[in-house]
DNA sequence: GACTAATTAAAACGTGCATTTAAAATGTTA
DNA sequence: TAACATTTTAAATGCACGTTTTAATTAGTC
């Protein structure tokens, strides 16, 4: 695996200002970066072709090699920047700090992820994308989990050891844990390949689809604490 | 779409014998369908090649096309195949009609369920391709839907409808659905994929998440189940 | 044992795709 | 305006892969 330096940033820090630079608006790798994330989050990482992305964007197939140094490349630059994109809008945390009561904390961080997967415009695309790598991996996984998977998977963790309490064993926990992440990924799955039933529940926005999570999380949680605590 | 005859069943239906065919024990057909679904499940569709699956099987690389047609078509069958074998085992139903107590229902579905997208043998292997085809489809999808997915998807529809009675709306069902069966099909996630204290969860086998969600998913229904209750 | 059909084997084909190349175009510096 | 660096373009390259072809091999029938 090589290293890419990137064509457009390091070439002013010499002290050019804009060298051979065109000056045509939206530059070509801004373009590149906007389109490539839409063709990523609807056909994947491998039935999108470098071709596709050019097209969308309107530049040259070469663009891609020449901005990004490969399709690879290109991908991993997609997912993270798709994922502060979310995060901006859709703060894991909600703005709360480990301070906040438990409630608020589980409440905050189901409405971001259910948001986080659901968004029909650009802000869904992280979510899609997400979901697809954590099913059908691409080496690029390895590139965004220490910077953006981990802190989320503490954040939840801590959550629901509060929730439970001191008492509880880590198994407890993480069970706990992957029952509210699993409900909210799993709203990730293709559009039109559920049952109608299912299908609906998305037409009226996430609101109601976070509120039921967040509800039938909460008597979850609650059922095993009430049988945490009654062991002595 | 072209029609495909297959190569090894319509041939004795003539009343030959067994025109030409070889003897060795495993036909190359079955060797095939049980490399292929190994190979599928672990790979998935796109990234998976006939030279793989060839190689796997043992058999020369025109095999596929001889027996199958294409690439596509083995996908197909392997898919059902795999669906039928792990159902052998593993029933949605438990052996239970929609007379059985619910609850026994709900626990018999999340067991079979959980069973299917952990078992690390042969009978994991349509978790696997289920998630992945959810996530990412092929065309094939289409083909297995209404024979393998509408009656699982109309048995959970049931018990939740059973659980939270006539009052509640379609809407409430449907999210309990989503939540039961979510928790379940977020376990094909990829081995190794996860954060550690996810992954240790599976190590004793499947009897414990199984367990978990159960009562996760029991309490959560509950909650709603009174709260629709309560509503004259 | 010759005939026929099914199966296997090896090589070839054609296509789609990521990447490379080399030249043209565009802008900047002096 | 000349020299030069960056960016764009169109064409070429090379490889991987699904599929096809053609010939050889095997098994059962008469």
């Amino acid at each position: 695996m090589f290293k890419w330096v990137e064509a457009d940033a390091p070439k002013t820090i010499f002290g050019w200002k804009n060298m051979g630079k065109r000056s045509d608006g939206q530059s070509t790798r801004a373009k590149l970066l906007e389109a490539a994330a839409e063709v990523f989050a609807q056909k994947g990482y491998r039935d999108t072709t470098v071709t596709d992305i050019c097209k969308a964007a309107n530049t040259n197939v070469a663009s891609v090699n020449y901005y990004f140094g490969s399709k690879e490349h290109l991908y991993a630059e997609v997912w993270r920047k798709a994922f502060d994109q979310a995060e901006a809008v859709y703060p894991i945390r909600g703005g709360l700090d480990e301070t906040a009561p438990v409630e608020e904390r589980l409440h905050a961080l189901v409405k971001s992820f259910v948001n986080k997967m659901l968004d029909q415009g650009k802000l869904g695309w992280s979510g899609q994308i997400l979901l697809m790598e954590l099913v059908h991996p691409t080496e690029a996984t390895e590139m965004v989990r220490q910077d953006v998977l981990q802190p989320i998977h503490v954040w939840v963790m801590q959550i629901m050891r509060d929730f439970l309490g001191r008492k509880a064993t880590d198994k407890q926990v993480a069970l706990c844990c992957m029952s509210v992440v699993h409900q909210c990924l799993g709203l990730g799955q293709r559009k039109g390949k559920r049952p109608q039933a299912i299908e609906r529940l998305f037409d009226e926005g996430p609101e109601q689809v976070a509120e039921h999570i967040f509800q039938f999380s909460l008597a979850g949680i609650g059922a095993l604490r009430t049988q945490v605590d009654s062991v002595p």
